[in-house]
DNA sequence: CGATTTCATGTTATCGTTACCACTTTGGGT
DNA sequence: ACCCAAAGTGGTAACGATAACATGAAATCG
């Protein structure tokens, strides 16, 4: 338009000196340039978009950007995607199916090049419609017990429960109990309770469950959930959480009731957070490698093929809260 | 299109529907919406956008989304923007000002509703430039000490790094270290060492400086440099750390040293973030209003009004890393 | 030296929506 | 019976870019 006047050609030349293509002699190229720099015009993505019916928007959906894990699920991604020039638009849904379809909605409104979004809730009929009607490539993170969508990329949280189960079996520990957050939204955690207590009860061993569905999956609700769980009565002899998090806040709560850890309680976190680099303690964990699910995820996006699972192993990250 | 031809109505009627703007009659609005639901339909926005020259997408440049700090502002900026209705599109500038600079293009291209970026870095004069001219809002977060473009929110992190030598002087702590990484970069950081120094050499102390610029500012960082520190000589009375996971990395290298602390050295970290609950240890910490930040950035960015600065304190979060 | 190819640029139609106004109907009010 | 407002709906022309093709000039060739 105006840079267009201002440099003496047509608006087509300016195109396509700004983005690359066509054949455009070195002269013309030079000063379109420097009166687009002179300008400060920055082109408009909408209408381009629009034209040539193709985003370089990738739309990402997780829980909660706060959450640790799911912002390292991220970074993978973006390691990915940015160095091809994608651009992330990144939403929250906070484990709501409702707040999942409309952000899908709003996303879709861009028209992305693909989508990335997190397993573990319910999705609803709407979205998944819209998400088939929409012809968009989909990638489902994290939930790998159910894969879904063009492809899958992420864990069994079931194997996950039942691998945290059997350390502490293989250390003679069958009194147990999970302490977790918002179980009721997060299907995954359900999954690894799940997978947990079964293995437990399969091995004669017993779990309780301690869990607050309106608390943040956080420190001070770790803290607060173990301390009533010792108020209860005699503390279990293994406790395994929801995530690093809460598993630090537990800790804090059994040695200041002055339970022994791993004497008298071994326990063990989930995710391998740096919240597992206590000062004196360290955590005992399953670490989930965010990084790769991310970048996995981001190139099952990018290149098409037929529905595939993606199932990535977990590690025993051995610390001094189980005893040996 | 589509929707208007199966619900026997022009496409005009559709986009009023849609939009619940404009007088329909209640029939032809419950068959529309039907209609579009059966379809799964979503309006393309970027057309939408392009039409009405407005788009509900805010852009929001941060660091990092991996950093504490940063996630919990980002809480506070959607807490206002999307009961609103609006959308945020997050980038990660990483501290570089050429990636600020191809993002800001990036975002601007979609143009949104306003920006909101983040201060301590040297902003390109491009960068500066294209906002200018593009009239779009803008909103500088976290950096307080130099306020820029239409309003500011933040802290200035100059008098929180003189709070911190004054904690130290107030307990007769002269020998002083600062530790902290991406000292190049950060120009926050860099103010907030330099008002720590500036105290400090005032009261007649003085302020050793252990910073790597290539290290992330994480745990095992604060912990390799503060092991270095203590292979170099006798530890320092005090230090104070770029942020708390350096400062938790330090308490480990510290206690694994076997220097007392705060018999021998008082620690001090930087930004409250959950880390701060070590298990028995409690870090002594400035404590800044991250979700605060956030929220007034988003109010400043939506009421226009002259440019304003916005000054918020930071507080001395008392813990155990301190001697009385 | 005319025919063909290459190079550099311009023309036109289109992407899917919305702003703005025009149009038809209906239902009073006088 | 006539007029006028309100209610409901549709037509048209943007919005700013690009895909696809068209054009003219310069270069190459047999």
């Amino acid at each position: 338009m105006t840079v267009a006047a201002a440099a003496g050609v047509s608006p087509m030349t300016v195109s396509k000196v700004l983005r690359g293509t066509g054949r455009i002699s070195l002269a013309t190229r030079q000063r379109v340039m420097q009166v687009a720099d002179d300008l400060g015009y920055v082109p408009n993505g909408l209408a381009g978009a629009l034209s040539s019916q193709s985003s370089q928007i990738v739309g990402i959906l997780i829980p909660s950007i706060g959450d640790m894990v799911y912002s390292g699920v991220l970074a993978g991604i973006n390691a990915v995607l940015v160095p091809k020039g994608f651009s992330s638009f990144i939403g929250e849904t906070f484990f709501d199916p409702e707040n999942e379809a409309r952000l899908v909605r709003t996303v879709l409104s861009l028209k992305p090049s693909g989508l990335i979004l997190t397993g573990g809730l319910e999705r609803t009929g709407a979205t998944m419609h819209v998400l088939r009607q929409s012809g968009v490539r989909c990638v489902q993170l994290w939930d790998g017990d159910r894969p879904d969508l063009d492809a899958t990329v992420g864990l069994s949280h079931r194997a996950a429960g039942r691998a945290a189960a059997d350390i502490f079996l293989s250390r003679g520990l069958r009194d147990a109990c999970y302490v977790g957050a918002q179980l009721d939204r997060d299907l995954c955690a359900a999954r690894r309770l799940e997978g947990f207590r079964q293995r437990l009860e399969e091995a004669g061993g017993r779990c309780r469950v301690l869990a607050d569905d309106a608390l943040p999956r956080d420190v001070v609700t770790g803290e607060a959930l173990t301390a009533a769980l010792l108020a209860e009565g005699p503390p279990p002899e293994a406790i395994h959480y929801l995530n690093d998090a809460m598993a630090i806040g537990g800790l804090r709560a059994l040695l200041a009731a002055g339970v022994e850890v791993p004497g008298r309680t071994s326990v063990i976190g989930f995710n391998g957070t740096s919240l597992r680099h206590a000062i004196q303690t360290r955590l005992t964990t399953l670490e989930v490698p965010l990084h790769e699910i991310g970048a996995r995820a981001a190139q099952a996006l990018l290149q098409p093929g037929e529905a595939r699972t993606d199932l990535v192993d977990f590690q025993i990250v051995a610390g001094t809260t189980v005893r040996p």
